[in-house]
RNA sequence: GCCCGAGUGGCGGAAUGGUAGACGCAGGGGAUUCAAAAUCCCCCGGUAGCAAUACCGUGUGGGUUCGAGUCCCACCUCGGGCACCA
C-alpha cells in the first residue's frame, strides 16, 4: 500500500486543475455568480500565517461555492505601494521598484504550492502603472465631481530632517531617525469629500446585515454622529476686531455648571492675541509640538492659559473667563468650548488646576452633594435634578434636557441647534515618492489643473535616490517641469502621491476587469459585483473598508459602478490575527549607548539601534529567567562556543553582553516592522501544503486571534495520513458488517454539520466533525459499497480544506472527474431524525441522572419517568417535587 | 485618554438559556515489534473516595431565571483601532 506522500501529490494535482482551467473566471450567465475577495496583501516578501489562513478561508469558501454550483470569481493581487520599499531602499541603496516586484515574484512562488483556487489571469500589483493610472482617471473623474478639493492640514514635521513623517514614525513624539522633538505644519493638502456621506455612510450600515455588528459599532462610532449646538458668547471687552466666541457643545442642558470657556490655540482669536502677548505666543507655540495622532493629543497633559478676557454668560448674569487650551481641536466643532467641571472629568482636572469654580448643574435624586474630585457623569437616560436651570427644567433625564435646551436657546436666538459628525475629510495627499502621482500640474496661470486622460498614466520616473530625506519627486527637475495642460505654458507638476488607501478603496472593482482600459467596463462590473464576502483582518474594520464604502459611491457617481455596488461587500468576515512574541533589544539598555562617545557616534549609534531593534524568531534563542521570557541573538551566543542548553549560560550571556539583552514581548500583532512574522514554508516543506491548510483552518475559531506554536502541524499531518490509509482500505477492502444504515445517518449528520460550519463561517467546527466521522468511518460495520460512499462523501466534505488529498482520494474511490468540479453532497433530511432521544434529569439545576425516551413522548409520561430514576430520588431523599419542568426533546429539570 | 472586542482543562477550543469541557494537541498506561518508528486500544478539569458518588469549577464580584459559559450591572486582564503602518 502506498503512503500519503504530499510531495508527490500536491503539484500533480495542482496541475490537472490549471489544465482544466478550473478557477479561470468566466462570466457565464446560466450560472450564479459568486465573488470571494480576501483582503490582497503587502508585498513583504514573505508569507506568513496570518495569510495562509485568511487566503484559506476565502479558498474553503470559495471551493465550496463552486461545487454549489456558483461561477466563483477569486482573485488575487498586491497592495504594492508604501513606505517599506522606500525604507528598503533607504536602508540598502536598492530602488523601491525593483525591491516591490521582486518581493511580488518571491511572494507568489510561495504562495502557489498553497493550492489556492485563485484566478491568476487577474493578478495586478497596485504600482502598475496600468492599475494607477486607471486610478488617476478616476481622481480626475472625481474632480469634476467635486468630490476632491485642496485645504491645509497639519502634519507631522521633522525639523532635522526636514521630511514630513508618518504617524508610525513618530516615538514619544521624537522623530523615529533625527530623535528630534516633533512639530505640527500646515501644508496645503488634497481631500475627498467624505464628510459629505456621513448621513449615508452611518444610515447604509443598517443594510449591511451580513456585517459583523461590532464593525458596524465601530463604523457609526467612527463616523460620530451627535447633536449639539452653536452657543454664541459675547466678549465683555471685544477685542482685534472679534466681539463674539462660537462654541459647540453637545451638553448644553449643563450650562448651568460652565465656569470657564477653552479656545484652540489654533483658533483666530488665540492666533490674533499672540502678536502682543509674547507669552501666550510661546504657550501656543508649544502646544504644536508632538505627534498629531489624536491619541497624542488626548494622553497630552491638559495644559491651559488663562487670556484675561471673558465672555457673558448668554443665559445667566455672570461672566466667565477665556482660557486658552492644548485639549480644544481646531478641527472639531467650532475650535472653543465651554468648560462644565462638575460634569466632565478632563474639565474638572482643568479647574482644578487652575482654581476656577466647580459648580453642579444638576444632582443625582435624593442627593445633593456637590461634586469633589471626581464628575458625575450618569448616563443621559438617568433621570437627574437640575439646580437653577434657566429654562426652568427641573426632575428630568439629560436626553430630555439637552432637547429642551436646544429649544430655549433656538426660540432665545443665543443659538442653533446642529447635527455634527466626527468624521474628517479624507486626507489623501503624501510627501512620499512610492505611491500613485496625483495628477494635476500647478500652472502660474491657470492654477491647478489636472492632466489629460490621455496623458494617463502620469508615472513614475525611475531615475531617483534616496539618499537624502524627503520625497525624490520634489528634487527630479525633469519630472517635474512639465506643459500646462491647458495653456501650454511652462508649469510644474504636483509632487504629492496619494495614501495607499486610494490604492485599496477599489481594488475588487478592478478585478472585474483588470485588463480594461477605463477603471471598469459596466458588462463585468454588472455581472461580478458586488463581492459576495469579502475577508480580512479586524485591524481594517474603519478606515479600508469606510474608505472603499465611499470610495463605492464616488465611482457610482461617476458611471464606474451600478447603483448595487454602492456598498460593494455583501457579507464581511474579519478573521483574527495570528499574534506571535517578539523579540526586541531591550530599551533600558541601550539608553547607556546613547550618552557615550563624541557626538556624531551618539546619533549614529542611536540611529543604528533602532533600526535594528526588533529580531525574527529564527535570529533568537529564547529562555525563561524567572518567569520573564528573554531571548539572546542566536548568532553571537553561539560565537561563545556555550551551550545553549543551559539556561545560566543564556543568562549570563544576556547581562553582560551589551548588544544582546532582548526583551520578549508575548502576543503581539505580527507586523512587519517588527520582525515576528512566522514563516510557514516550513510546515509545508516538512508536510506539505494541505496539512499547512487543514492545521490553520482546525486551529481556532477564524474571528478569534491566535497565538502561533507549531506544535499541531504533526497532529494534522499525521490524520491527512489516517485518512489516505483509510480510503486505501476501503477501495479495496471487503464488507464489514451489515449496519450500512448507522452508517449513512452519521454521514448525513456529517454533511449538515460540515456544511452549517462552513456557512457559519465556523471552520474549526466542521473540521472536528470530520475527525469524528474519520472514527467512525474507520470502525463502521457496513457493506463495501456502503463505505466506499461514505468514504467519497467525506473526500467531497474535505475537499475545500484540503484540495489535493481530496483528489486523490476521490481518485482511488472512482470518483468521477475532478472533485474540484463536482457538486457539494446532498442532505437526506429524512436521514438526521432521530426515534429516541436521551434526556438529562436535573434537580435544582444539576444533572442527576439521565432517561431513554421516545421523541414524542408526551410530557406527563416523561416527568413520571423522571421522577422515578434513581438519581431523582437519592436527591429528593423523600421529599415531594415543587415544580417539575419538562422541555421535550431537550431536558427535564424537578424543583425540589 | 476615547471607541470596539476577547477571557472555558497543561494547550487550541466545543456548547439554539437546557448533561460544561465535543474534536484535536500534549501527557499517562497498554497492545504490536528482537528493538524502534509507524499504527491500534484505554485513561486524562480539581478535591475526597477502593468504588458508587459527592462537592467545587467557564477572569473577579453581584443580579435575573426552574436552570447562566451564554442574559444584565460593576470591575480586572489582554488584544485591535484612533484618521500618514498596511
Amino acid at each position: 500500500m502506498s503512503r500519503y506522500d504530499a510531495r508527490s501529490i500536491e503539484p500533480k494535482w495542482q496541475k490537472a486543475w490549471d489544465e482544466a482551467g478550473s478557477f479561470a473566471a468566466t462570466r457565464d450567465p446560466s450560472k450564479p455568480k459568486y465573488y470571494v475577495l480576501e483582503m490582497f496583501p503587502y508585498p513583504s516578501g514573505r508569507i506568513h500565517i496570518g495569510h495562509v489562513r485568511n487566503y484559506t478561508m476565502g479558498d474553503v469558501v470559495a471551493r465550496y461555492k463552486k461545487a454549489q454550483g456558483f461561477s466563483v470569481l477569486h482573485p488575487m493581487g498586491w497592495d504594492a505601494f508604501g513606505m517599506p520599499a522606500e525604507n528598503a531602499a533607504m536602508a540598502t541603496g536598492g530602488h523601491p521598484k525593483d525591491w516591490t516586484y521582486a518581493n511580488i515574484s518571491e511572494m507568489k512562488e510561495q504562495m502557489k504550492p498553497m493550492g489556492w483556487s485563485l484566478d491568476w489571469t487577474r493578478e495586478f500589483a497596485t504600482c502598475d502603472p496600468e492599475y494607477y493610472g486607471q486610478q488617476q482617471a478616476l481622481f480626475i473623474d472625481f474632480l469634476e465631481k467635486d468630490l476632491v478639493y485642496r485645504k491645509n492640514a497639519v502634519v507631522n514635521w521633522d525639523p532635522v530632517d526636514m521630511t514630513v513623517l508618518a504617524n508610525e514614525q513618530v516615538i514619544d513624539d521624537k522623530g523615529w531617525r533625527s530623535g528630534a522633538e516633533v512639530e505640527r505644519r500646515e501644508l496645503t493638502q488634497w481631500f475627498f469629500k467624505i464628510s459629505d456621506y456621513s448621513e449615508e455612510l452611518l444610515d447604509a450600515l443598517d443594510g449591511l446585515k451580513d456585517w459583523p455588528e461590532k464593525v458596524r459599532l465601530m463604523q457609526a462610532n467612527w463616523i460620530g454622529k451627535s447633536r449639539g449646538i452653536e452657543i454664541d458668547f459675547d466678549l465683555t471687552a471685544p477685542t482685534q476686531g472679534i466681539e463674539q466666541i462660537t462654541c459647540y457643545s453637545t451638553r448644553p442642558d449643563t450650562m448651568h455648571g460652565a465656569s470657564f470657556i477653552a479656545i484652540s490655540p489654533d483658533h483666530p482669536l488665540s492666533k490674533a492675541l499672540e502678536a502682543d502677548n509674547a507669552q501666550l505666543a510661546a504657550f501656543n507655540a508649544e502646544c504644536r509640538k508632538g505627534g498629531t495622532t489624536e491619541e497624542a493629543l488626548e494622553k497630552a497633559e491638559k495644559r491651559g492659559f488663562d487670556t484675561g478676557l471673558t465672555v457673558r454668560h448668554p443665559a445667566e448674569d455672570r461672566d466667565l473667563p477665556v482660557w486658552v487650551g492644548n485639549f480644544v481641536l481646531m478641527d472639531y466643532g467650532t475650535g472653543a468650548v465651554f468648560g462644565c467641571p462638575a460634569h466632565d472629568q478632563r474639565d474638572l482636572d482643568f479647574a482644578r488646576k487652575y482654581d476656577l469654580p466647580v459648580r453642579n448643574a444638576f444632582h443625582m435624586p435624593g442627593d445633593e452633594t456637590d461634586v469633589g474630585n471626581e464628575a458625575l457623569v450618569p448616563d443621559k437616560t438617568e433621570t437627574v435634578v437640575f439646580v437653577d436651570h434657566f429654562a426652568g427644567l427641573g426632575e428630568t433625564t439629560s436626553q430630555d434636557a439637552i432637547d429642551k435646551t436646544i429649544d430655549w436657546f433656538e426660540a432665545k436666538g443665543k443659538g442653533r441647534g446642529q447635527v455634527k459628525y466626527r468624521l474628517r475629510d479624507w486626507g489623501l495627499s503624501r510627501q512620499r515618492y512610492w505611491g500613485c502621482p496625483i495628477p494635476v500640474v500647478h500652472c502660474d496661470a491657470c492654477g491647478v489643473v489636472p492632466e489629460k486622460k490621455e496623458n494617463l498614466p502620469v508615472e513614475l520616473p525611475y531615475d531617483v535616490t534616496f539618499d537624502t530625506p524627503g520625497n525624490p519627486l520634489d528634487r527630479h527637475p525633469t519630472w517635474r517641469d512639465c506643459a500646462c495642460p491647458s495653456c501650454g505654458k511652462p508649469a510644474k507638476r504636483e509632487t504629492d502621491t496619494m495614501d495607499t488607501f486610494v490604492d485599496s478603496s477599489w481594488y475588487f472593482a478592478r478585478f472585474t476587469a483588470p485588463r480594461a482600459t477605463t477603471p471598469t467596463v459596466a458588462e463585468d462590473a454588472d455581472y461580478w459585483m458586488n463581492v459576495d464576502q469579502y475577508i480580512g483582518g479586524i485591524e481594517h474594520a474603519i478606515l479600508h473598508l469606510l474608505y472603499s464604502r465611499f470610495f463605492a459611491r464616488a465611482m457610482h457617481i461617476c458611471g464606474h459602478l451600478p447603483e448595487k455596488s454602492k456598498e460593494p461587500f455583501n457579507a464581511l468576515f474579519t478573521q483574527g490575527m495570528v499574534t506571535h512574541a517578539i523579540y526586541k533589544i531591550d530599551e533600558r539598555r541601550l539608553r547607556p549607548v546613547y550618552g557615550s562617545g563624541p557626538e556624531s557616534d551618539e546619533k549614529l549609534e542611536s540611529q543604528f539601534a533602532r533600526l535594528r531593534q526588533y529580531f525574527y524568531p529564527s535570529q533568537v534563542i529564547e529562555f525563561n529567567d524567572g518567569g520573564v521570557l528573554k531571548a539572546v541573538h542566536k548568532e553571537s551566543f553561539e560565537a561563545t562556543g556555550r551551550d545553549p542548553n543551559d539556561s545560566d549560560n543564556l543568562k549570563d550571556f544576556w547581562t553582560r553582553d551589551r548588544d544582546n539583552p532582548i526583551e520578549v514581548i508575548p502576543s503581539a500583532k505580527m507586523s512587519k516592522s517588527k520582525n515576528n512574522v512566522v514563516d510557514p514554508l516550513a510546515i509545508i516543506d516538512q508536510y506539505g501544503a494541505d496539512t499547512a491548510r487543514w492545521f490553520v483552518m482546525s486551529d481556532s475559531p477564524p474571528e478569534r486571534d491566535v497565538e502561533w506554536t507549531a506544535s499541531g502541524a504533526e497532529g494534522a499531518s499525521k490524520h491527512l495520513a489516517r485518512v489516505f490509509r483509510l480510503a486505501a482500505e476501503i477501495a479495496d477492502g471487503a464488507d464489514t458488517g451489515t449496519d450500512d444504515e448507522a452508517l449513512l445517518r452519521d454521514m448525513h449528520k456529517t454533511i449538515q454539520a460540515v456544511t452549517d460550519g462552513i456557512e457559519g463561517f465556523a471552520f474549526n467546527t466542521s473540521i472536528a466533525k470530520l475527525y469524528a466521522f474519520t472514527n467512525t468511518l474507520a470502525k463502521a460495520k457496513a457493506s463495501a459499497e456502503t463505505r466506499k460512499a461514505a468514504m467519497r462523501v467525506m473526500a467531497q466534505l474535505m475537499s475545500p480544506m484540503t484540495p489535493h488529498l481530496a483528489e486523490e482520494v476521490w481518485t482511488m474511490l472512482g470518483g468521477e472527474g475532478l472533485i474540484a468540479e463536482a457538486d457539494w453532497p446532498e442532505v437526506d433530511p429524512a436521514m438526521l431524525v432521530e426515534d429516541s432521544v436521551t434526556l438529562p434529569i436535573q434537580v435544582n439545576g444539576k444533572r442527576r441522572d439521565e432517561i431513554s425516551v421516545p421523541k414524542d413522548m408526551d410530557k406527563a409520561e416523561v416527568e413520571k419517568l423522571a421522577l422515578a430514576t434513581e438519581g431523582v430520588q437519592r436527591a429528593l431523599d423523600g421529599a415531594a417535587p415543587k415544580k417539575v419542568i419538562v422541555v421535550p426533546g431537550r431536558i427535564v429539570n424537578v424543583v425540589a
